[in-house]
DNA sequence: CTTAGGG
DNA sequence: CCCTAAG
């Protein structure tokens, strides 16, 4: 604990290593896709002569066991990382079979950072994979300045490993490094270009531009920050969730667009929709139940924009299936996959999936199955707090600063077969991790542990501009698949504490496949089967999908990389099933109570559509409401007429403006008579019915008609 | 998967 | 909101 002070406040004298600055400057870069390769470059060679120390030392810990972790290399002076290792792993191991956690942001601070904002941006999510009996890898992030005044690469990997009777667990650290830039002293980019070198993370939408992914606040600023994630010390009992050391960078966009954009293309995408509600349903639950129980009341993050706010609605028809929802087009990713893949996967996001779930997977038999050799892949959901932002109020435009100290990323299970290769393993994992990190990340806003939903607000409306609430405010980047997923971040206290790591596990416990490190970006070997082969493999870094962005990287990063080998008895010992049990629970939604424009669209819509036809009216006037499925369209529609029949003042909650609500008795009254037996078709029915609103004796003269 | 209802 | 029977 006392180290991550250290870091924390650490960071505030953080001096910038004299590092020759990039020429670019990092600000061009900032959007747009750039590779890094100079800086890389002088990254990578700092973390070369880091690696190499760094190698010695962990090997030699490695041998020792456990406590390996404890060395913190200190960068920079004022920076410093921090490996858990002590944690509390069996019961967590036990259970979920991941360990050690902790991921170390550097911060880098600039002088001006007390004003300004500090945003971190996560190009890229590293991870920490465990493979089965060896396999830790470690990730080496090298950070790299586009170009910024200060410059400072802190690159730590470590890799520990622990060995838990019965299990076997690798923690490997990553550092990553980044760059901090000052920019004017009021923005601050950070660009950390992350080297996986176990492969993580490729966010398709991202398109591996760690820039992408940054966190764009208008106007804004920049700023770096460090993370820190120290694993394991989740205060939350969630937290209980194996997680393993990960440097997880994140990038994040505040702009609910430009998510979008990433993800509808896949969410559109019909192919993805098939999977199913079921497994979307249990996948929900499961994940939310675990997490839901720490903080029930945080949920997730939607940013999806309802369609009515964009004023037409309709012509979805078409969409229909297609389109759906947001979940469950996910999830049928997730299933998908699944069936592409040789071999059974099953990704899950979330620590909430049991692995039983995966395992006992109808479509698959694979648990027991000897043949096949499950792989725990563990993304902790990631999440984020803010700390450190200070919000200037002077004038509308005012901008709001953010400092993001920490994320987790969901709990992902990977299952394959004893006989898949190593790079079929790879892919395996990169889709699984693509999946959630791709395209699928969402970024959740928390103040006071609640989710901020509405996203039309301003910051300003939603009080986020105030300094009280500026140190409540929280982020949480979940996995766009499961709308449920995304609480699970919320949810987590500690996801609003400093200390939240972002993990990623890949273990298995079987079998004894390896992965020849990870790498598949990397121009890749051919699939290495043999375990042995594996094992001397396995220091070699796991490749990202960064690293296939930027090849030269990987050299470096493999140097860095040190995996120490775990034992396989170890490995087999943990037993993925023992999991499952857990995630039982299933977690309700958070209330999200309808706004005044959603009751008008649905009433708009079902004045068109009719009762009946829930689906049509999602379709049409809530497709883009992830969080509104039909179902809750029917059940508002059904209090809406209930509240329409009460007294003013018995209703609750946001008062629905008496217009709504006749227009609610005319539609209601209208539609029960017609039963919605003509449908739509009636557009007559439907002018009527607004005539009638427009006189205002709504019901009465729908009846009359 | 959707609907329709009860809880 | 959740859960479920029906379709």
């Amino acid at each position: 604990m006392v180290v991550k002070k250290r870091q924390y406040y650490g960071f505030n004298g953080f001096h910038m290593p004299p590092v020759p600055r990039a020429p670019r400057s990092a600000r061009g870069r900032g959007l747009n896709k750039m590779k890094v390769e100079d800086s890389q470059i002088c990254a990578f060679e700092l973390l070369a002569s880091l690696a190499g120390k760094l190698l010695q030392e962990s090997e030699s810990s490695a041998s020792s066991n456990a406590s390996e972790a404890n060395d913190q290399p200190i960068i920079g002076g004022g920076v410093k990382f921090e490996q858990d290792d002590d944690r509390p792993l069996k019961a967590e191991c036990l259970d979920h079979g991941s360990c050690g956690e902790s991921a170390l942001f550097t911060r880098f601070s600039s002088p001006n950072s007390d004003q300004k904002c500090l945003l971190n941006e996560f190009p890229h999510a590293e991870s920490n994979l465990f493979l089965e009996r060896s396999s830790m890898i470690t990730n080496s992030n090298s950070s790299k300045n586009g170009g910024a005044d200060l410059k400072s690469v802190i690159c730590k990997s470590k890799s520990a490993c622990e060995n838990i009777p019965g299990k076997v667990e690798g923690s490997s650290d990553s550092r990553v490094s980044c760059d901090g830039y000052v920019d004017n002293g009021l923005s601050r980019q950070k660009r950390c270009d992350g080297l996986d070198t176990r492969g993580l993370i490729v966010d398709p939408c991202s398109s591996n531009d760690p820039m992408e992914m940054c966190m764009k606040f208008p106007a804004l600023i920049n700023s770096v920050n460090n993370v820190e994630l120290p694993s394991c010390r989740d205060p939350v009992p969630s937290a209980s969730i194996p997680r393993h050391r990960n440097g997880t960078k994140l990038g994040i966009r505040d702009d609910d667009e430009n998510f979008t954009r990433c993800n509808k293309p896949l969410t559109k995408s019909k192919a993805f929709r098939p999977p199913q509600r079921i497994g979307d349903r249990r996948i929900r639950k499961l994940l939310t139940s675990k997490y839901w129980k720490v903080a029930p009341k945080l949920k997730d993050c939607e940013f999806s924009k309802p369609a009515f706010l964009e004023g037409g609605a309709k012509s979805h028809y078409l969409k229909r299936k297609l389109c759906y929802s947001r979940e469950r087009y996910q999830l049928n990713t997730f299933y998908k996959r699944r069936k592409f893949t040789d071999h059974s996967v099953v990704v899950t996001s979330d620590g909430g999936f049991s692995s039983e779930s995966v395992c006992n997977s109808p479509d698959k038999n694979m648990t027991g199955d000897k043949n096949g050799a499950s792989i725990m892949f563990h993304a902790n959901g990631v999440s984020s707090s803010v700390i450190g932002h200070q919000a200037s109020f002077h004038s509308k435009d005012s901008q709001v600063k953010f400092s993001i100290k920490s994320f987790r990323v969901p709990e992902l299970l990977i299952e394959v077969p004893e006989t898949a290769t190593v790079g079929s393993l790879k892919r395996t994992v990169v889709e699984a991790v693509s999946a959630i990190l791709g395209g699928g990340l969402r970024v959740g806003v928390l103040l006071h542990g609640k989710k901020v939903r509405d996203d039309n607000r301003t910051l300003l409306q939603t009080g986020i501009t105030s300094n009280e609430n500026l140190d409540t405010l929280g982020f949480s980047l979940e996995p766009t698949p499961v709308q449920v997923s995304p609480p699970l971040c919320t949810e987590d206290p500690a996801a609003l504490l400093p200390c939240d790591t972002s993990q990623l596990i890949l273990r298995s416990p079987t079998t004894p496949i390896v992965d020849s490190g990870v790498s598949d970006a990397l121009p890749d070997p051919p699939p290495l089967t043999n375990l042995d082969t594996n094992i001397e493999s396995n220091r070699e870094s796991v490749s990202s999908h960064a690293d296939i962005v930027t090849d030269n990287t990987l050299p470096d990063s493999r140097a860095l990389v040190a995996v120490p080998p775990v034992n396989a008895e170890e490995l087999a010992m943990v037993p993925l099933n023992q999991k499952s049990k857990r995630s039982e629970l299933v977690q309700r939604r958070t209330r999200r109570p309808f706004s005044v424009s959603e009751v008008e669209a649905l009433v708009h819509a079902v004045e068109e559509l009719g009762t009946g036809r829930w689906r049509d009216v999602k379709l049409c006037s809530f497709e883009d409401a992830d969080h509104r499925t039909y179902v809750d369209l029917k059940d508002k529609w059904k209090t809406l007429v209930h509240t329409a029949q009460i007294a003013p003042q018995q209703r609750r909650g946001e008062p629905v403006p008496q217009e709504l609500l006749d227009r609610v008795l005319a539609a209601h009254a209208y539609w029960s008579q017609h039963q919605a037996k003509q449908h739509s078709k009636n557009q007559t029915a439907i002018l009527k019915i607004t005539d009638a609103h427009a006189v205002r004796n709504g019901v009465q003269d729908i009846q009359s008609i």
